[in-house]
DNA sequence: GACAGAAAACCGTCCAGACGGTATGTTTTT
DNA sequence: AAAAACATACCGTCTGGACGGTTTTCTGTC
């Protein structure tokens, strides 16, 4: 008999909601802490109101995943749009979009990503599929040796950004960048 | 009254038997896998066995943490100890250490820590500590933008392969191979 | 070396809470 | 009026863990 009830429907604002709520918490407090309970109350939604969006919990992480790699497409072709060069062009996306300074905002999506990614075997079959076919398209701009070495790197420093580890001075890393984004030209 | 209590008793291998199996199900079939009940079972003892030797859920996994850590100690200081160049010696451990061809044996051990480090918040702060320490001991000899940028690139192999999306052939692993043990002597 | 006692290494059972999910109702929107 | 968007209540199962019992191993003493 509460209120909540006559409030204004809104199912997207809902759900956009409930998404960034599992993000956070799996990130923040660790994928276990991602229950239905949990992040419906965390999102101001009763568990049947979740539930209504996301049948069951593994549509949920489902659809966490497609709602990151979708960003994520949309990102890096507007990145790619915007170089003149084709030959790493793919390269040079993928470091703009993951070798961020301190970047708070975007660069947590994809630590999430990563996240539901190794904490989840089923989502890694997804992400194969994704990562094959974003490698097919740009195979012989951007398979020489160097900027499979420069994207190893970026994965790298993600990494390490998200382990809390992450060593390297601004200046350093304002360094490696360039070295990187010449890399992707070799 | 069965006879699983008859047999003899061998607490350290029981208790390396429990971390192996641990080890496994979090790597196989996802950290979420890796309940009490799961681990007692495949380990062969039962649940109160497994509790004598790890109290409690936490002290198992800082139980796998430590033994892997130890590990990782253990091998770096190996490889170390051969190499009579000082400069980037650490990063070449590093690179040996990490930059496997395809070896399950030992190269599994260290996904698995990953895997912990990622679902564990709790271990991450422990591996922050790790990490500060190794970071501190090599400084001068390691800090160069080379040896930093050769070893996220080799956390960057490290992490597609342990998703499963590795797509380097075996020529090009081992030109990679020869290139980032160059950018540790610069 | 024999033997008693203590300690360690297990096993089996039970429980409180958490978790994912169902079923059904109520309100709003179409 | 129908459907979508919620809420509430409830259930079966799983999970971490407590507890007490049983068997083996260790340890000191003679």
């Amino acid at each position: 008999m509460s209120k909540a009830h006559h409030r204004k429907k809104r199912p997207e604002a809902v759900r956009r909601q409930v998404l960034a709520v599992a993000a956070r918490l799996s990130l923040e407090k660790g994928p276990a802490s991602v229950t239905l309970d949990a992040v419906s109350q965390a999102a101001g939604v009763s568990k049947g109101g979740l539930l209504h969006h996301f049948p069951n919990k593994l549509s949920l992480l489902d659809g966490l995943f497609d709602d990151l790699t979708q960003d994520l497409d949309r990102v890096l072709a507007e990145r790619m749009q915007v170089d003149p060069e084709p030959k790493g062009r793919f390269t040079r996306a993928y470091i703009a979009t993951f070798f961020q300074p301190e970047g708070l905002e975007d660069g947590d999506r994809w630590k999430v990503l990563t996240v539901a990614l190794i904490s989840e075997p089923h989502l890694r079959d997804r992400w194969r599929e994704w990562f094959d076919r974003h490698l097919v398209e740009n195979i012989g701009t951007d398979s020489s040796l160097d900027a499979t070495l420069a994207r190893y790197a970026v994965d790298g420093l993600w990494l390490d950004d998200l382990l809390g580890v992450s060593v390297i001075d601004t200046a350093m890393r304002a360094t490696l960048l360039k070295r990187l984004l010449d890399m992707s030209r070799l």
